[in-house]
DNA sequence: CGGGTCGTACTACCTGGGTAGTTGAAAGCC
DNA sequence: GGCTTTCAACTACCCAGGTAGTACGACCCG
């Protein structure tokens, strides 16, 4: 019951960053997210995160290197279900038909989707080798 | 670019009450929330909202009928759109994907979808009642 | 008319995201 | 060995969401 996540934008930013490295310092964290940002702030928020259970560090030599807790399908799980929830009453068809209707999706683009599920059966779709999405 | 919405979990479910609504008295408001926080809460959420320009009021008598400024379409799109921006780097076919992978949406639903578009042409669709986006 | 009630205005807090300065110790450099 | 750089630790704020107590004027009721 992981489920209320609930990221600011920085806090997802770095989770970002950590996925795409699987672990990294604080400095290259600070680095990814374009050394904007004074460095303490990432350093901050880093150890604000751990003690949410968002991120763990280990220690090596003197700095610290982070690593996630959470996966980013977790995460997007949680919140695309939270959005869900609160926009749709948890009806993911509700939320796809807001997509079309927003013009953010056609029927090409349903049908290929619809085609790419046929076309993988039961099998999980989107895991093959570099995933698509 | 009214876009950057991002509203509190309270500040949501008292837009939905006044789209429920039309328009709506502060206690009105408190009753539909399940009369559990304190009414001077509502009150005081509903008075800051009205400084971000989500709603407005006008007095009737010694009470205040408050009215949403903001439209639940613009809202939803809003919302979704800052989602999708955010964990599909604005895709919005990633996020169907998504809804496929995680099990919300099956081959079927997507074909009830794509046969209701095919047949609705360039109509607009899912806009049975009041609404109109 | 006086007291209880209704309803908004004010004020005050707590929490969490975000931002960063300062400090003190350890490491690296001449 | 002393000076500089590098880290993490601490501390301090600001802001917005959320929650609510208190105050005060208007109203209704007997």
């Amino acid at each position: 019951m992981t489920r209320p996540f609930q990221l600011g934008d920085l806090q997802h930013a770095i989770l970002r960053a950590l996925w795409a490295r699987d672990e990294a310092t604080v400095t290259e964290v600070w680095a990814a997210l374009g050394s904007t940002r004074a460095p303490t702030t990432i350093a901050t928020m880093l150890k604000k995160m751990e003690g949410r259970g968002l991120v763990e560090h280990r220690a090596e030599g003197r700095q610290f290197i982070y690593r996630p807790l959470v996966s980013e399908a977790e995460v997007r799980r949680s919140l695309v279900g939270e959005l869900c929830k609160r926009l749709f009453d948890g009806d993911a068809n509700s939320l796809m038909a807001h997509l079309v209707q927003e013009r953010e999706i056609d029927a090409g683009d349903l049908e290929r989707l619809r085609a790419r599920i046929a076309e993988a059966g039961d099998d999980e779709l989107g895991t093959e080798g570099g995933d698509g999405h």
